[in-house]
DNA sequence: CATCAAAAACTCC
DNA sequence: GGAGTTTTTGATG
């Protein structure tokens, strides 16, 4: 497992790969109130140069990260992201459909918990759904934020409501309070 | 290991 | 406001 670092203008996203493809993506502390980044001001330059860090990052895994890199700046600047890299996010079987349903969602439009649970067959696991985008190992390239509750409401989000409304809000995509 | 109980980023009445 | 559904997770025997 491999883990590498992102800096975009919203802060320091942690990407972390495995064998397979990109199997996590973190969200860097969001501090409302303040803006951009502060203590976070990793050296520029070689990273990690001098400290124990062994292992060199295999080519392809440059590769994805160029990918992810890229993909993550488009989405933050509201553009849909040309490439993606491959994602391999570990979860259930049940969790895994409704990721897919996810990716499917094209930027600037959103679906319901309700539609998405329709969508898998299961449209009664609503309350379900919620938790398997909470689970979502890789927020923004899963677009768990363009899933809001009935009505355009927000709804919830793991990595913080803030970071949410600031990625809707990026899309140009209205909800309610 | 099999079971049970509780909680959750929801919806609808 | 409250009940209904599904899935996941952690405790219990």
């Amino acid at each position: 497992m491999v883990q590498l670092c992102i800096a975009t203008r919203d802060g320091q996203f942690v990407a972390r790969y495995s064998e397979k493809g990109l199997a996590e993506l973190d969200f860097p502390p969001l501090d409302r109130g303040r803006r951009g980044n502060e203590s976070q001001t990793s050296l520029p330059g070689k990273p990690n140069e001098g400290s124990p860090l062994r292992q060199p990052i295999p080519a392809k895994i440059r590769d994805w990260h160029r990918a992810t890199e890229a993909a993550l700046q488009s989405i933050l600047a509201g553009r849909e992201p040309k490439k993606f890299p491959p994602l391999d996010a570990a979860g259930t079987a049940f969790q895994q459909s409704v990721w897919r349903e996810l990716r499917k969602i094209p930027l600037g439009r959103t679906k319901s918990y309700g539609e998405v649970a329709r969508q898998i067959g299961k449209p009664k696991a609503v309350r379900a759904i919620g938790g398997a985008c909470g689970a979502n190992p890789i927020p923004v390239l899963i677009p768990c934020h363009r899933v809001l509750a009935a009505h355009g409401k927000i709804g919830g989000f793991g990595g913080g409501l803030d970071w949410k409304r600031k990625l809707l809000g990026r899309e140009g995509i209205e909800f309610q309070t």
